[in-house]
DNA sequence: GTGGTCTAGACCACC
DNA sequence: GTGGTCTAGACCACG
């Protein structure tokens, strides 16, 4: 499994890990009743402190996303996989609303917006 | 002016108070060469820090978007307002593409994303 | 606001203030918008480190309990107080029922245990 | 004697099995005399340390309830079978008290947990 | 070996 | 002053 902390992201390293393990999942790297790395070779493979990988692991544990058995291990949660689709769309659809109600605020058109995301689209079409 | 803060907001109040003179900018409500009030007078207006309202004015001129002219208050600077525009337009289509990106790390397939995109100014089109 | 922490007992610090903040809630001394004692202030009284408060806050954040200000402060969310009631009594019955299914578990018939409760009931009653 | 391990249940395994033996006895399916499987058997039907079951008897030995016979095996000891359901009730009676202690505390009237309990009761009923 | 809790500091951002 | 993140250890319970 391979993480990779960027020290000048603002995000804090138990986030850039959280969200990182989410996308192995939402992509299928990662697989329901997997076992994630041990909380100490993660930290020392990461080179941080072990309390943020537990913190890290922990959150995922209250989102559902895994589950941490006493001497045993952390483990990918056995979920729907159609519901982890469904709420993985749902979470995009929200930051396109927020993004279009910004843009909304900050006075810019709706036709002005529209075609500003079918060009975002199209130029992600070609890259790919 | 009417700028107001949301305490359970977690964007920090001076990030608050920028925004939304940006978005007055933006919108028109605010024009080239109008004063802004004095430093103590929002602060008691809002109900915050001195320093936080002189945070702002300051980050707002480091942006080159207002003047601080000693003992006189601080202006909105005059900009070319075309290049307004453009700035606007841009600064939205890097979300776009930090979107997408994001949607594309997660495993959303770009079929899937142009439809929530589509389907987002769809929604916003009936609200308006 | 009254904490106290029992060093004989197995719960953890964090929980054992969690469960207080969460009592003096239920039974109205803490409102909705009180603000709780700064984590520096708390950690201090209790003899714990800043971290533990910070991980009691934290996971009453989570349950949308509290909401943690930076700069501010953390304050009581506000709440409908009769959901509060319907989710104290909720949690009420679960445990109830899990006890009904242990003492079913242990061969208990439900002539016996419902003689036990409402022996306690009254018991308790007594001592009021 | 068929024992079966959650490994999502909080409770370690060294516990659901001493739970799960006692409950055999209670319900009469173990009885005195009784001989249990072997430590090396047990543990390889349930797929865990030898030293998990070791402790889960060594446990059960200290509350009086087996007696482990050196070379020869795990053994139900003879109990007073009256003696025994009374220790069954008295300890079903503790938690109930704890939980009204709990109801009490968290500010919940005598009548509502009276009438929490009395509706639990029913419920198991109409179920049984 | 695994996770669970905790200490006693540190530096940062915000008010 | 407030909260937010982090370190580098420690001891415990469980397997």
């Amino acid at each position: 499994m391979r993480i990779l902390l960027d020290d000048s992201n603002n995000e804090p390293n138990y986030l850039q890990i959280e969200n990182q393990i989410k996308d192995m999942l939402y992509q299928g790297t990662l697989k329901p009743n997997d076992q994630l790395p041990s909380i100490r070779v993660l930290a020392q493979q990461l080179s941080v402190a072990i309390i943020t990988i537990k913190r890290a692991y922990d959150d995922l544990e209250k989102e559902g996303i895994v589950e941490l058995r006493q001497g045993k291990g952390c483990f990918i949660k056995a979920v729907n996989h159609k519901k982890l689709e469904e709420q993985l769309e749902d979470e995009f659809k929200q930051k396109v609303m927020e993004l279009i109600a910004l843009g909304t605020q900050r006075g810019l058109s709706k036709e002005k917006m529209a075609s500003i995301l079918r060009q975002g689209i199209d130029e992600e079409d070609n890259h790919g």
